[in-house]
DNA sequence: TAATTATTAAACCAAATGGTTGACAATTAA
DNA sequence: TTAATTGTCAACCATTTGGTTTAATAATTA
């Protein structure tokens, strides 16, 4: 049934969408758009330890979404947008797949109220 | 910078996403893209007892993507793609942001490039 | 009324998560 | 050479997660 969209690792996507599940990653993304940030950079908005900080890039980074440069002790991270358009796109299929049916749904429930309508009219 | 952007409740972004973030859920969610199921339909497929099957799906009704109707003891679970669509929206929107930073950057090295084949040449 | 069915609740467990601190390695600056 | 800066690693801690099992609850059926 599903056989008609793109095949998805269930690894990548568990990692993507669990990347995803944090504000503070998020929050890091959305700094990242601007363009590169070195860890302590992306580091310094939040309440937290670099060390932290790092777990979190790090996450960012096994899930595909971050890369990472390393130039003298200066770490430099950058988007890499794969990841996302991975998962972008899977919520996309799903999307199109689920509409598809709420349509035809939809369509059912208007039919029968339609017939109800003759029925009492 | 993200002020052009619709503004989500991380809430509901950290609920959704970790919703996603499971290959047990996901796939609920996609046997739930061919119409309602009970609640032990949509558990018979995975190997694990009714209640973590259960957990599993009071995860999904929590983050907005499946709503129940109780008739009689059983509970039918639908689709509810508002959720769903946040996500996809959250999404969009990042990729939209990010993909136009994106094309500057290869502009500015493309340029770049110019100039050193016509140095070069 | 008693048994069966559908589902949740509660108590528990191991592993993962998100945080801390302190030590360390590498690079840069004085 | 010495000191400061950038970042990771390891050990630890509390909480959450994803599972279990054994009740408990509620609705049907016999």
């Amino acid at each position: 049934m599903l056989n008609l969209m793109v095949e998805y690792s269930e690894n990548q996507l568990d990692a993507v969408f669990q990347a995803l599940a944090d504000a503070t990653r998020r929050g890091m993304l959305a700094h990242l758009g601007e363009g590169a940030h070195t860890v302590s950079s992306l580091a310094e908005p939040y309440d937290m330890s670099l060390a932290a900080a790092s777990k979190h890039i790090k996450k960012l980074e096994a899930a595909g979404l971050v890369e990472r440069e390393v130039v003298g002790r200066v770490h430099h991270c950058r988007l890499s947008p794969n990841a996302l358009k991975y998962a972008s796109d899977w919520l996309r299929d799903y999307e199109r797949f689920w509409n598809a049916r709420l349509d035809v749904l939809e369509g059912l429930l208007k039919a029968e109220d339609d017939t109800d309508r003759n029925k009492g009219g």
